[in-house]
DNA sequence: CGGCGGTTTGAAATCGTTTGCGCTGAGGCT
DNA sequence: AGCCTCAGCGCAAACGATTTCAAACCGCCG
């Protein structure tokens, strides 16, 4: 019924009357070199493909001691964000044969440690992380080069390690300025994890545009622990109450505006009227909403598949070289949810 | 610097003087059925753990004939309803010590069947497919009961197989059926892929709704291809410019949805004064949009859950039994993008 | 007729694990 | 003394593929 299950060389070999090692070689194309007879080469091909043939990977992977197969690490599927990369990274590692395995750890750095281990056991060929971000002691291990990998999003600039990521504080200081050009001073940040680039970069361009405007930078404004959209939701409840001055928020990741957006619409307070709103991450959906949102774009794609690309350069040479960090820059996406305090 | 990266039953064999065997039994915790010495079980225990030892998956997997993997083949990660169950099911597989291969088949069933050869060659123990749906032959060979095997959100009703999918006739009736009561007649459907049962089942239901409340059932206002974004956008402008006595859209996919949001937008039509819609697949952003969007929400992370379930019973229990299917009920989030026209 | 060269193929080792079976030596029983 | 039991472990064969080394066969030359 179905012989592919347990077709092997062996089977083959037992058929023709020959060995696996003739079977062998012309199924990897290698007839020519090691002169077998075209005759037996036809018969070893056709009774393959009768048999449905298809070599056994793990076999394969042993003996050569690659798998064919690179690793993805990633906080959490279900964010869009990561969603569009893992997407672009999936199809990117099909195009060139190989497979993916794929760990969701959500936001968990312990998660994180235990996945990277259980794939190096898998004898991946590859890896891409887009780390948690806050401890990246068990990425020391890889500046060796023993396993190519590279970080995405978030990295560590002390460790020698090829990243591609965004440039967070361009984004953040793209969205500040926008909001300082158009009369905002007091301006809430609400930010994710601390200790991840992607969040002290974020922070730093934040803060730097506010100073170049020579506006002092208040510590109150600055809050919230996590990228998800409660920290959005409850830092905004509290800045609303706290700070009746606030006109504007600026929200470090597209689950964060979600809360804020939750919380705003709770307490009827409107955007952009009464306090205006600039999140990092362009959404398919940022353009629809209630108030069209003015936000940061990442370029996802584009990360994705220049993480695969670097990946894939370091896979083919074996002489690793100087790991490269790449930044793509951000881009303002303006749309309608900064109010011009200065008209009016 | 890192011996992990080799260490092997041998190596830790070599150091202590003992057999691979021995080794072998110790780690595996078969210490005590096989008798072996408290002692040199401890002094391999301490060794295993200096090395930092960690068995080679390929090899094991060779040797047991199972690899500790499933496999889960999708559409399209990106798209947010297929990720929440791609978080979920990576998220169970972990915790049930098995590791996830992904293929992204980008709604195309020649990847489909692609990626599942790939797979199989990969020795995985199990399957999640949620399949592009138009064609089925591939999984005939999986009736059999071989590869355990669970279909997601779209099925083969002729095909033996346990599924797990939403109920789509009642989708689309509670969807329409909201529609009528508030006196619309002219409803349009926009269409996802022709032939797939999350496709064809709303259809009906649709179909349904409106005979049973005695409207004819116009086939020009049915229409449409595929799930994407574009789908929804040129089908809007047509029906639009085509039937001015419109009213209502429903749009059977997230993705249809925002293509008719753009349409309208770009028209100039508001929702829900001009136009009512309603869309399949509840999202975080749906109650933010412009027009808080009413919808039907599938329960995705039930789904994903109950199929990773069904799948490890399966994997488990090597007498299939008999393959069941899970229909999930669905449910209306009312929201404000359909106009009452019975008041006014 | 021995040896040589070219052609076509096979045997066996190897990758890292698991496991059925059997070996060895000590002690006890008759 | 002969035999059995049992603790404690090792040998070697798998799993399915690749690859090195060399064998077998042929014709042909000297």
């Amino acid at each position: 019924m179905d012989p592919a299950a347990t077709a092997t060389l062996k089977t083959i070999a037992g058929r023709i009357g020959t060995s696996v090692s003739t079977v062998s070689r012309v199924l990897n194309g290698r007839a020519r070199t090691y002169r077998i007879s075209s005759e037996t080469a036809e018969r070893i091909l056709a009774m393959a493909k009768e048999l449905n043939f298809s070599p056994n990977m793990l076999a394969k992977g042993l003996r050569l001691r690659r798998s064919n197969t690179i690793g993805l690490v990633i906080p959490d599927i279900s964010n869009p964000f990561f969603a569009a990369m893992t997407h672009t990274v999936t199809v990117e590692a099909r195009n060139r044969g190989y497979s993916l395995l794929l760990c969701d750890t959500q936001e968990d750095t312990l998660r994180e440690v235990e996945a990277i281990g259980l794939l190096q056991n898998r004898m991946i060929e590859g890896l891409i992380v887009l780390p948690v971000g806050q401890d990246g002691r068990h990425f020391e291990a890889f500046t060796s080069g023993s396993l190519p990998l590279v970080l995405v999003d978030r990295y560590f600039p002390y460790l020698r390690l090829p990243y591609v990521a965004a440039d967070n504080v361009l984004g953040a200081l793209q969205a500040t300025r926008h909001m300082i050009e158009r009369g905002h001073r007091r301006i809430a940040c609400i930010c994710g994890l601390p200790g991840s680039t992607a969040n002290d970069d974020r922070v730093r361009g934040y803060r730097q545009a506010l100073t170049e405007a020579g506006i002092a930078v208040d510590e109150r404004l600055i809050a919230g622990q996590s990228f998800g959209s409660q920290t959005g939701y409850i830092e905004t409840k509290l800045m609303v109450s706290r700070f009746k001055d606030l006109t504007a928020i600026l929200a470090l990741s597209n689950l964060i505006g979600f809360g804020v957006l939750q919380a705003l619409s709770e307490e009827g307070i409107s955007i952009p009227e009464r306090i205006s709103l600039v999140c990092f991450d362009d959404q398919p959906y940022s353009a629809f909403l209630a108030t069209p949102m003015t936000t940061i774009r990442q370029r996802h794609a584009e990360m994705g598949q220049l993480a695969v690309k670097l990946l894939f350069d370091r896979i083919a040479s074996s002489t690793p070289g100087e790991p490269e960090g790449i930044i793509l820059p951000t881009e303002l996406i303006e749309r309608r949810s900064v109010r011009d305090l200065r008209i009016h």
